[in-house]
DNA sequence: AGCACGCCGACT
DNA sequence: GTCGGCGTGCTC
């Protein structure tokens, strides 16, 4: 018997391996199997196929079964061939998106001397010292190898010292997760006995104080009166090790070993789970809805009858999650499951907090920032007897094995977030949520204050239910925007580095009255350009090709694309002039201006910078949360769906560099950051204020967020999309080609497009250099190809898989990367 | 992706 | 003449 496995890598088709006898009936269809892979490597593959067609070529076996049942259902199988196909990868590159990587082992060289090796020759003094590093007779990874020998290129090396047989390299298969386990202590079956007990008790209390005490200490945490007297051990408390040596002062591990050797204590490893396990039944308490929430929620029940996608369109803090939480208790009464999807960044305590008091232990949580041990248990919980029947998770949670899917809300349905960009599969989870909702006949629920316009259109063609909610929870109004002309007052010369007054005079009053504020600048670090003020220099960086942005926390320029710092040039290396200035503010440098003016106001800062771990951004949400600050500064982070009571005051600082950016999205994003960060504004009685920044006044879309008036930027930005055929009147497939070199990206693109044309003719556009010519040292080309919405995707899909097969077939294009990103 | 194999310039 | 750099192609 054979099975075709998928392998996770980015490798079209699947490999065919034989099975060992001992396999044959235990291997199903879904199940991980390991399987070794080219010269040494051993891999996790996905059983795709069970067949008894014998390949044209020698097979390997199936190392060994890693299920006892499939981890796969087949509806996720078919989930990952049509993320596979829509979004132009392969299914190895679905596989590793999908699966915690505890679930996926991977096996890791490990050289190891060998100690029978005598040299027949004198070793190199780089081989020499290897042999030397391993002569302790444990096994090196070749990276620990790489550090400690500190030789550039160590893998030759190695390579020679195993041709010699002064080395072997072992493969080792890392068991990459494990149970937690907790140390036991029990009374031995021989000891569970009162005259034994007794006498040995009586025994100890003579001669060894020590023991004594530790068994006395036991007897007490265990009951072990009250089982003893109903001669039943299982009603011994258990008792941990850590917990009997933490309760007896001065303990010792000697005193302990010895009621071991003596038969009295046995100890045993009870496998725990790492997620919290409350008790909490889910005493389901639902807060009574408003008449609007009532009429919204009867209004979704209504399109679901007709539509199984419905778009809920709810201004800010109209009480969307408490309308979410009745929709999910219906759907759990009928006996099924709802995935629940959210943006990572709103996926916080606060809101996990709220809902697990709501639903106690039937609610899991699926978070791309938890330990990837909790995740792999999350993943077995929901294959179990008796899974989560609700997950909160992000976008990868949507590779988790339902099995019983009944509802998908996806939350905030208009964030970027939910698309993934760099490695593939470049899925978005918004699309591939509501094909896996589609697969088992679930409904999908996609709610949002500002809509995408994918879904708005989708909504205008009759192809998704709509249900508005307008009104805010206990009738709190809309936020007031006042539009502050920046120009204006910089010719005046009234602007305070990037405040108006009008700006800081609300601050204060906000200040004055307890009130805390948030103000919003889309541009983290201290200053967006530095620039010679002499010759006009600009740093760039070398790798990327982009302006750098100056932070004066570590007191330098950094490249927000790749992550790389220098240090800031004393002199201009064009000129040599000394006059290198910053212009232009970040929300480092907006954090200490409003330090300056407010000196006794606390002011903290949320963006990439300041929130590495997940530790840090709760932390910054908490003390907000708690008052503990008055003013957040912050990038847009400060705009996702937060709550806040106390917040009355929201600052836009600079409206226009969200709209100056080279992307048919740009207008339609900048509307929604603006609008969604107005709605902070004014949550719990009084109506808020928001101060909107702008050189443009006249900005449509300034007007649009004043009057929040989503319609009107819908219609205006639709029109822009027919005449320039955008999304969602096309379909938008950009093919990126990469190369080290630059002529050979320029040349490749150039003869890409033209083969494109050929076949999609008009369609095809560019090629262009993209925003980000440079990445890594690698040039770019993008070429972009606008389908219509009819055209067969599948036949597209084929086309451009003959056209790259045909270019990179020349072996000047050898070399140079193909890969692409379906919108 | 990871690894072997093979071709080429740079040193012993 | 080998060493080690990189480019090319295969992995069941």
């Amino acid at each position: 018997m054979y099975a075709d496995v998928v392998l996770p890598l980015p490798l079209d088709g699947v490999y065919t391996y034989s099975l060992p006898a001992g396999l044959e009936h235990k291997v199903q269809v879904g199940c991980r199997v390991l399987v070794p892979f080219g010269t040494r490597k051993m891999y996790t593959g996905i059983v795709m196929r069970l067949h008894n067609a014998k390949p044209d070529y020698p097979t390997k076996d199936i190392l060994e079964l890693l299920d006892e049942t499939p981890i796969l259902l087949p509806d996720q199988l078919k989930l990952w061939h049509w993320i596979a196909d829509y979004y132009v990868c392969s299914v190895g590159e679905v596989f590793k998106a999908a699966l915690p990587s505890g679930l996926k082992l991977e096996s890791e060289s490990v050289v190891e001397s060998n100690v029978d090796f005598e040299a027949d020759h004198p070793l190199k003094p780089s081989e020499q010292m290897i042999l030397d590093i391993l002569s302790d007779g444990s096994g090196k990874k070749v990276g620990e190898l790489q550090r400690s020998a500190n030789i550039q290129n160590i893998l030759p090396v190695v390579r020679r010292l195993l041709d010699m047989g002064a080395v072997v390299i072992k493969e080792e298969v890392r068991r990459q997760y494990r149970p937690r386990l907790l140390h036991c202590v029990r009374l031995s079956e021989e000891y569970f006995n009162e005259t034994k007990l007794v006498q040995m008790h009586a025994a100890l209390e003579r001669r060894s104080p020590k023991q004594f005490e530790l068994l006395q200490h036991y007897l007490t945490l265990s009951e072990a009166a009250f089982s003893i007297k109903m001669q039943n051990p299982a009603l011994l408390k258990e008792v941990t090790k850590s917990q009997l040596m933490h309760t007896v002062a001065g303990s010792s591990v000697a005193a302990f070993n010895s009621l071991r050797t003596k038969g009295v204590f046995e100890t045993y490893d009870r496998v725990v789970g790492r997620l919290e396990s409350s008790d909490m039944e889910g005493e389901i308490f639902l807060h009574p809805l408003s008449h609007a929430q009532t009429k919204a929620l009867e209004g979704i029940r209504e399109q679901w009858k007709q539509h199984p996608v419905c778009l809920l369109h709810g201004v800010t803090s109209s009480g969307k999650t408490e309308l979410y939480t009745h929709l999910i208790k219906e759907t759990l009464d009928q006996g099924k499951q709802v995935l629940y999807l959210l943006p990572e960044i709103v996926l916080t305590t606060q809101l996990t907090e709220r809902l697990k008091r709501v639903f106690g232990n039937r609610l899991g949580v699926y978070h791309s920032r938890y330990p990837d041990a909790e995740r792999v248990e999350v993943y077995q919980k929901m294959l179990s007897g008796k899974p989560y029947e609700i997950l909160l998770g992000v976008r990868s949670s949507i590779f988790l094995p339902f099995k019983n899917l009944g509802l998908v809300i996806i939350d905030e349905e208009h964030e970027q977030s939910f698309k993934q960009k760099d490695p593939a599969p470049r899925y978005h989870a918004r699309n591939a949520a509501i094909m896996l909702a589609h697969q088992s006949g679930a409904k999908v629920l996609l709610g949002s204050a500002t809509p995408s316009l994918e879904s708005y259109y989708n909504v205008q063609i009759g192809k998704y239910g709509f249900v508005a909610l307008k009104t805010r929870f206990r009738d709190v109004q809309l936020p007031a925007i006042e539009v502050v002309d920046v120009k204006e007052l910089q010719r005046k010369r009234l602007m305070k580095g990037p405040f108006s007054p009008l700006l800081l005079e609300t601050i204060h009053s906000a200040l004055e009255q307890n009130e805390q504020v948030i103000l919003f600048q889309n541009r983290r670090g201290y200053a967006p350009t530095v620039e010679c003020n002499v010759c006009g220099w600009v740093p760039r960086c070398q790798n990327c090709d982009v302006s750098l942005t100056y932070h004066k926390n570590s007191h330098q320029l950094v490249c927000h694309y790749c992550g790389s710092a220098y240090s800031v040039p004393s002199q201009c290396p064009n000129c040599n002039e000394t006059q290198i200035r910053s212009h232009g503010y970040g929300t480092e440098r907006v954090e200490d201006l409003i330090k300056e003016c407010f000196p006794q106001a606390r002011v903290a800062r949320m963006d990439l910078d300041t929130t590495r771990s997940r530790l840090n951004y709760e932390q910054i949400l908490h003390d907000f949360q708690q008052g503990e600050t008055d003013i957040l500064v912050g990038t847009q982070m400060v705009t996702k769906g937060l709550d806040f009571d106390r917040v009355n005051v929201v600052g836009i600082l600079n409206a226009d560099s969200m709209l100056n950016q080279p992307d048919f999205r740009s207008y339609e994003r900048a509307f929604q950051m603006m609008a969604q960060v107005a709605g902070r504004a004014g949550r719990r009685s009084r109506q808020g204020r928001v101060i909107l920044q702008t050189r443009d006044v006249e900005s449509p879309v300034v007007k649009q967020v004043v009057e929040n008036d989503y319609e009107s930027m819908f219609h205006d930005q639709m029109q822009e999309r027919t005449l320039f055929n955008f999304p969602p009147y096309c379909r938008l497939i950009y093919v990126y080609v990469k190369h080290r070199d630059e002529r050979v990206v320029e040349k490749l693109s150039h003869e890409l497009s033209a083969l494109m044309r050929q076949v999609f003719s008009h369609r095809v556009m560019g090629p262009d250099t993209p925003f980000v010519s440079r990445v890594q040292l690698m040039y770019i080309r993008k070429v972009v190809l606008k389908l219509e919405l009819s055209a067969p995707m599948n036949e597209a899909r084929k086309r451009l898989a003959q056209i790259q097969r045909h270019l990179l077939s020349q072996p000047q294009y050898h070399s140079a990367q193909v890969y692409y990103d379906v919108e």
